[in-house]
This record gives C-alpha cells, sequence and structure tokens, in this order.
DNA sequence: AATGAATGAGGTTTCATTCAT
DNA sequence: GATGAATGAAACCTCATTCAT
C-alpha cells in the first residue's frame, strides 16, 4: 500500500511501484516553489531536481496545481493532525496553547524551504486552491477556538464576545513571526521564540500593575 | 510636478499631460487585480478598463511589475505616512497605538478592492517586488516599534528584550484581521473591531486576577 | 466593414484592419492542410507559410479548429450557396442537376488544393467539427432532394419510395469522382466529366433496349 | 503458421504463442477507434480494452500505424476477398453486381463499429496508410471494373470510353449509402436497401419512356 | 513471452511588450 | 502623446514507444 494514496483528497491515478519517488517529486517540488514561487516554478525544472523525466511527474499528479495541493495536504496536515492530537493531549487550555505554539514553530522551523512555500507561495496561488487551503486549515483554526473556549469557561482567558478576535490575534502573530523569521533568512532558531511569544499573547503589551 | 512623479521609484518618463490617465490606470490596475490576481491580470485588460490603449499604459509605467509597485507606493504609503502623523500627533503611546489601529483599519475597511489586492495579490509577487514591499513598510514597522519604546520607556508596556516581538503580534493581529474580514466577504465593518483588537493586544488573552 | 466578419458562424474576435491577412492565413491554412492533414498541420507552420507570426494567426481565429471551420464556412459555403441559387435559376430540374454538377466539378477543379481538404482532411475531424460540417452540407443536400422531387412530379425522374436513396447515388458519385481525380493527381480537368457522369446518372449503367 | 503472419506487410515478430490475443487487440482496436478515431486512439486504451499490457501491442504490432493496418488487411480483405470470390461464381454480371452490392452491405451492415472505423477513421490516416489502403481496395476497383466490362461485351450495360466512369459511380454509391447508414446511427438494416440501390444504379435516375 | 513504469519530444496557446502610424 | 496590431518566447501536458525485470 502506497502511503500517499491514503487520505481524503487521494490521487486519482494509479500509482505504480515507487513510493519513493513520489516523496522525491513533492521534495523536489517544495524545493523549487522555495527559490521560484508557484508561477514561476517550472514543471520541468520540478522534474530536473527530482531526478525524472517530465512525463513522470504527471504520472503521479495531475497537473502542477495537484502538486501544490499535495504539499498542502501532507504539510499543513501534519500540523492539524498534531494541534488535534495536543489538544486531545492537554486538558489545560494554558498548556494546550503552549505546546500548540510549540509545534508551529518546530515544524516550520525545522524546515525552512516548506516554511517559505506555506508562508508565501501558497498564497500565490487562484482562488480556488486558496479555498482548499482554507479548508485544510479549519481543523487547526477549531482547535484554536476550542482551546479558546475550554480556557474561558475555566475563567483562564478573558471572556470575549467572540472568540475569533482572540484567535486571529493568536494566529496573526504565529503567522507573522514565521514570516519575519522567514524573510530575515531563518538565520535564528525559532523555537527560541515560544516562550515569548506565548507570555505576550496571555499577558498582552500592556503592563499588569 | 505630478503627484505620481515624486517617490523613491521615481518614473522614467516624463509625464506632462495627464495625470488624470495616471489615476485612472493605477485605479483600473486595482480593480482588475482584485479579480483576477496579480498573475492573472493581463495589461490588455487594465488597459481597456482604464479606457486607454494598450501601449499607453508603458507611456506611465515601465512595465506591468511598475504597476503593481504603483499600486503600493501609493496606497500602502497612505497608511505609512498616515501612521508617521499620528505618532507625532500623540506623544502618548496607547492613544497612538490605538489611532493607528484606528488608521489601518479604517484606510482598508472602506476600500475593498484595495483591501483585496493588499492582502492577498501583493504576496503573489515576485521575490524583488516583495522586497520593495517590505522596504515600503518598514517605515511603518519602525513606527510601531517607537511607539513600543516610548511605551516601554513610560512603564505602559511590558519590558521586553527585543520589541519586535511585540510588533510582530501587533501587526501579525490586524493583517489576520483584515485577512478574515476580506475572505468572509468583507460583510461587516471592520472599524467595529478596532476596541476590542485594541482591548486584546493591551491585556493578552490571559485573565488578570 | 470586414468581409469575413460576415456569416451565421461569425468570428467572435474583434477584427483589426487587414482582412488580406485573414485571407492569408485562411489560404495558408489550405495550402499545409492539403500537405499535411488536419491533425499534422501545425500552426506555427501555417503562420510561417501566412507570412505572420505565430501569435497574430490567434488575433484572426480562435484557435486551431476555428481555422478550419472557416476554411469549410467559406469553401462549402460557396458551393452551397451556388447550388441553391442554380436551382432557383433552372427550372427544368434535368438542367438543374447538369449545373449543379458543373458547378461542383468546376469549384473543386479549379483548386486542388482546397479540393483535397475538403475530401480528404476535413473527414479527418473529430465528431463536433463533422457534424458542423454535416450542417453546412445540409442545404445542399436538400437542394438535391428538392431537384428529385421536382423531377419525379414532372415525370422525368423515376419515382422512389425514399428520394434520398437517388441523392446517395448522386452526391457519391460526384465525391468519388473528385476522389479520384484526386488521388491520381489532379492531372487532368475535372469538368471533363460533368457530361459523362450526368448521363450515367440519367440512364444508369445498364442497357436500355 | 499464425493466421496474422500472412500478407503484403507482414509482421516481423515470429509470434509463437498466442494468436488469440492478437486478434483480442485487433478487435479492441476497432472497438476504440470506433469510437475515439484514428488520433484519439490510444495505444495505452486498446491495451487495456484488449486485457494486455501496453507493451504486449508491441509484440503483435510494430507500432499504431501497423495495427490499423492490419485491421484494414483483415477487413477490408475479406470484402475484396469475396467480391473476387462472387465474381468467379457468377458469370452472369447483373447477378454477380447484385451479389456484390448484397456482400457489401452485408459485411458492414452486420458490424457498425468496423463500419465506422472503414467509413470515417480511416480516412484520418496519413497519405502512406491511404496509400496503402488504396493498394488493399484495387483488387475490389478491378473487380468491379471486369464485371462492367463484362456486360459491355455481353451488351447488358452501356458502352462507356471509359469503365472507372461507372465504377466510381457504383463504388461512390454504396460508400455514401453506408456513409449516411452510419452517420444516422446504423438505425435500419442496411441490407433492405440492396434492391433499390442496385436497380438505381442499373436504371439511373431518369424515366424511361 | 509479458509487463508497465518511465521516457521526452513536440504542439497549442497566452500575453507582456514594441513600434509604425 | 496615443494607438493597437503584431510579435514570439515560454510552458504545460500528452502519449507513442522502450526496456529492465
Amino acid at each position: 500500500m502506497n502511503v500517499h494514496s491514503v487520505g481524503a483528497g487521494g490521487c486519482q491515478i494509479a500509482l505504480g511501484k515507487d513510493a519513493a519517488k513520489y516523496q522525491a517529486i513533492l521534495q523536489a517540488a517544495i524545493r523549487v516553489m522555495a527559490t521560484s514561487g508557484y508561477h514561476r516554478a517550472q514543471v520541468a525544472r520540478i522534474a530536473r531536481e527530482a531526478g525524472v523525466a517530465d512525463g513522470t511527474v504527471y504520472l503521479y499528479f495531475k497537473n502542477k496545481e495537484d502538486i501544490l495541493m499535495s504539499v498542502l495536504r501532507e504539510t499543513i496536515g501534519q500540523i492539524v493532525m498534531l494541534s488535534t492530537w495536543l489538544e486531545g493531549e492537554h486538558p489545560d487550555p494554558l498548556m494546550a496553547l503552549h505546546k500548540l505554539i510549540e509545534a508551529h514553530f518546530s515544524t516550520l522551523g525545522e524546515d525552512p524551504d516548506l516554511a517559505m512555500v506555506l508562508q508565501v507561495h501558497i498564497r500565490q496561488a487562484d482562488r480556488a486552491l486558496r479555498e482548499e487551503v482554507a479548508a485544510i486549515m479549519r481543523p487547526y483554526h477549531r482547535t484554536l477556538d476550542r482551546i479558546l473556549e475550554v480556557g474561558q469557561a475555566a475563567g483562564v482567558f478573558v471572556s470575549l464576545p467572540d472568540p475569533r478576535i482572540a484567535r486571529r490575534m493568536i494566529f496573526g502573530t504565529l503567522d507573522e513571526t514565521v514570516n519575519a523569521w522567514i524573510f530575515t533568512g531563518a538565520k535564528y532558531n525559532l523555537k527560541t521564540l515560544v516562550d515569548p511569544v506565548y507570555t505576550l499573547l496571555i499577558g498582552g503589551i500592556g503592563k499588569n500593575s
């Protein structure tokens, strides 16, 4: 059974023997898109980088968009699943939030190319693809929403008319932090920011007298 | 002197006649990019929408990228200048931050097309363009940094080893809030979120016992 | 007004100044298809043969299929219209038939390349295109049917339960005669066959004792 | 000796094992080409339809063109041989002609897929292939020519300077009749047209007073 | 003999840009 | 200055064919 034939989106092409080749193309795609961006990334170059012929790419992916989609499914998917798992693992909403930030920064901090694709180039995609991205991200947002709700009920988080406002603050903060890390060349260790960011999100920038 | 011949990038053509035509093309570009995205936006369509011939576009802009750049310069520029002005106008850092959030949400909230371009399509641009965007944004970030520093010195903001962590939280939160507003169809009034977001940024999500 | 913007099918592209260029491309297409066939005919070669750039072809035609369609519309159309006109001009069905054969052989006999396209390469087209061809041909068949009906009523043609059987004999005979002429290299004058074919169609191959 | 290794074109591979597989591929080719046409017919689909691997096709046929050629050789060949046999069997030219029309309509009328290929898709082939088709057809045309000559000598057919004119009428009529039958969906029984067509060919459309 | 994964050449079409009028 | 017809490079994708297993 091929690893990559599993999953909701699935792959409509009967995949032959080589799951390694599928991964090779996927990794090549991440590499090429990291440097060239989505629209500039040529299928021919992805193929060359993966060490296969142009046509081979189409044995594993339906088309260029499908390549990007698969990068998404396999990577955002990881963070999303990780977040869901963490939520279940840590009933304490404060701890859950901390672990989630850690997971977010760890996953992207360990693979700058992947982070580049997810933070920058994904957003170059067309409307249809962006909606797909949103759909994949939704469980992540739901997890954040639930953590916030539980925290409010437990009295550790402030009460808000709409928890989505806080969720956007959290997600926006993580997102922008990763962005900044990428654009400064991914030189420092993203994980060192877990605690400062967590503290700031909890306490805000205002000084509690 | 034409309004649009001012600025860092400048314009290589001496424009004598028609500043109105320049604006028409710029507005058309915003409209077309809002619906089609950067890469799908065709120069021919921008020209048609602006009521000029294809070639005329090249009398006012060096190339397609230059059109986008100019959209940036003229719009981000407004927020940036506004923020600088607000900073000078309001010595109180809390007030300055509040006014800045208000300016940010007002400017984008009043022109969904423009917001769409700035939030979504700008990011489809190439490396060079994104770096230019960053350069234009820098004064905005500097303003935030200074407000934070003044606030720390005055004891109204928490002390942080690196104020940029807080700045990214602020900017990331505003950015994600606008993003969410756009993707849900820009149905509600963005300005209603000024106070909740401000409060959350100051106090954090944690409950102060 | 452009000559080629008239007609049922029309042309969905706003055509600029040059009706001559439209004709040049059309003639080039006939020439290229005559030698290479429909599927082997490359747009690039048609463009080169017409003395224009590849892209220019797409200013005058929507796509490759549209080129072929236009060859059809403009040429079969001629025979069809001619046949309708002849029918009106000659109330005598015998004379009408004779004139029609003459028109058929004249039109194709004068332009072997065009004949090649119509007899051979049109038939390489896809289902959709062939149905379009059939639609364009229909008036021609209707004309034949009417001539046969009038002739039957007048007692100069045999009575048949279904006139379409006779129509297919006439059309099939003309078609095969042109085919044979083409495949032997279009060496003789097709018009010399008007009388023999007419006589044979009227009298059959059987000897009237 | 395999059935299919006989013939002009021959088969470059010594086939030991499986004449049934050869036939399976041939029948699959007819089926696929009937629906998709020559150029749209993919070797992979023929293989799948025949229940063999792609590569296996190339053990039995030199290339795609060879497959079509073989369809021709084996099917037109049948009509051709049948016609030759009928000619020998029926010294009476009128009877011979009648039997030949019957054979023509029977063979194609019983297998619409085959008829589709022979009437429509064969003609999508390239020059070289069409010449091969002509070569295979030639004995059929010769048979018609001889029947006509014998008939003329016997005084049952009209005298013509060139019997090929009459032959083209006969063949064109049969061809167009089959064509019309196919394009109307092969709904009626083609054999019911044997007598009307025969009568018309013999007597012509003119009324003998 | 049989397989089917891999190959890679080849063609249509788009669209930013130019330049003669 | 303004025009817009013309340009032509560039890229995705298909599919006949091969060859290692």
